[in-house]
DNA sequence: AAATAAATTTAGATAAGTCTAAAAATAGGT
DNA sequence: ACCTATTTTTAGACTTATCTAAATTTATTT
């Protein structure tokens, strides 16, 4: 088994590599792991030896089969658990990120397996991310950034970006919540700001507002 | 906050001095944590200087009122973890010990405080244990061992006092289980074994089970 | 009360994960 | 292609939790 330091670092080289489409380099990963990136060389080397990634020096990382999957796992149970805050314990969609965290560390396969039988198989975490099976398969939404939409197009919701406490309470004070249908009703070219239509209000948003919002049209 | 380790010495002197009904040496403490005396030592002093234990060298240790507290909430959320695994996710009594140990040192009041309320705030856990409420209070039950009781005399099964899978197995194997009426019919004067009455059967009983069977009687 | 045994602590080492500072390799600009 | 800037790696140190082996303290036995 691997160490939870080991485990956030698969996390966070799978989701960069998603990110860029691109193998991960060190500066990037001590950014996104909040750490030095002399640190990141230390972690990569012991993940290397254990063949959970593909590591050439100063070439940046890939994850291999092995860590790809291990990664995936850890997601599955961290979305998951974010599934149960929310849905069996009254928890916010803005509360639960650190206290997932930990618990994505659990180490029992059938403890997994339980969960998501007993939360009924969900497919979507309270961010609208996309919760993988037993199997490791999930479905890579086709959905784009609200910023993204033209004067009079419209969508529904269905994901955010950035999950940060700030912002999703900043969605929650105006009512905006995933399904909810949003329509464009004018868009400023300077600022990039938005006039929309949801729910039969009005509401201008910025630009840092429309571009961590995941949309779904048609 | 307090590391893994350091929430597992609590629990453990916890446990040693409820059994012994006095301080804790460090070759108990080593013998409970698995772990050499010079460990021990080691963390005593840890514990010492963080004030969660009150320790003169050479003398044992004892939970100060801080440590006791603390450890107290991580039996909480053991109990509790065990109560959900069994209750909510098709576990079965002796499968749920070391999954319970890794999310006793979860870090979230409002988790603990939700995850019992969603529970409906359990009394015991699956083997029979009080679960201290919030304030960490809970209910010494006036339980004995089975061993205790005499010819003709009669109770109600508990709790367990060892958990090991095998012993629950044996448990289960042979129908016994939390709640039943155990009735001794005989006792062998030679060996400690008995002759049980339980739900209309006949069974003969080592004095190892006995001795590790809770009963509550009148 | 001295000698011995047992328990406990200290000293020094090790592994994991991190850091700072310096060295080495790669990439960019002209 | 060369010089410089950036990125990455190495070297050495620190912390936490553990270990072995040796030293010290307490307990027991005669």
């Amino acid at each position: 088994m691997f160490s939870f330091s080991e485990e956030n670092y698969l996390k966070a080289i799978f989701h960069l590599e998603r990110k860029y489409q691109a193998g991960v380099s060190t500066n990037a990963l001590a950014e996104e792991m909040d750490t030095k990136a002399s640190s990141v060389t230390d972690m990569i080397k012991k993940l290397s030896e254990k063949e959970l990634v593909i590591y050439k020096k100063y070439q940046g990382v890939k994850l291999s089969e092995l860590g790809g999957k291990t990664a995936i796992q850890v997601i599955r149970k961290h979305r998951l658990w974010e599934y149960f805050l929310v849905e069996k314990l009254n928890f916010n969609w803005d509360e639960v990120h650190d206290i997932a965290e930990q618990l994505e560390h659990i180490k029992s396969e059938k403890l997994t397996r339980e969960l998501d039988k007993f939360l009924g198989y969900p497919k979507r975490d309270p961010h609208g991310d996309p919760i993988p099976d037993a199997e490791g398969n999930f479905s890579v939404a086709n959905k784009m950034l609200l910023s993204e939409l033209g004067k009079a197009e419209k969508g529904i919701c269905v994901g955010v970006k950035d999950s940060s406490s700030e912002f999703l309470r900043f969605l929650d004070k105006n009512n905006i919540s995933l399904g909810k249908e949003i329509k464009v009703l004018e868009k400023e070219a300077f600022d990039g700001s938005m006039l929309i239509l949801i729910e039969e209000r009005e509401l201008r948003i910025s630009q840092l507002i429309s571009n961590n919002l995941y949309i779904k049209i048609q």
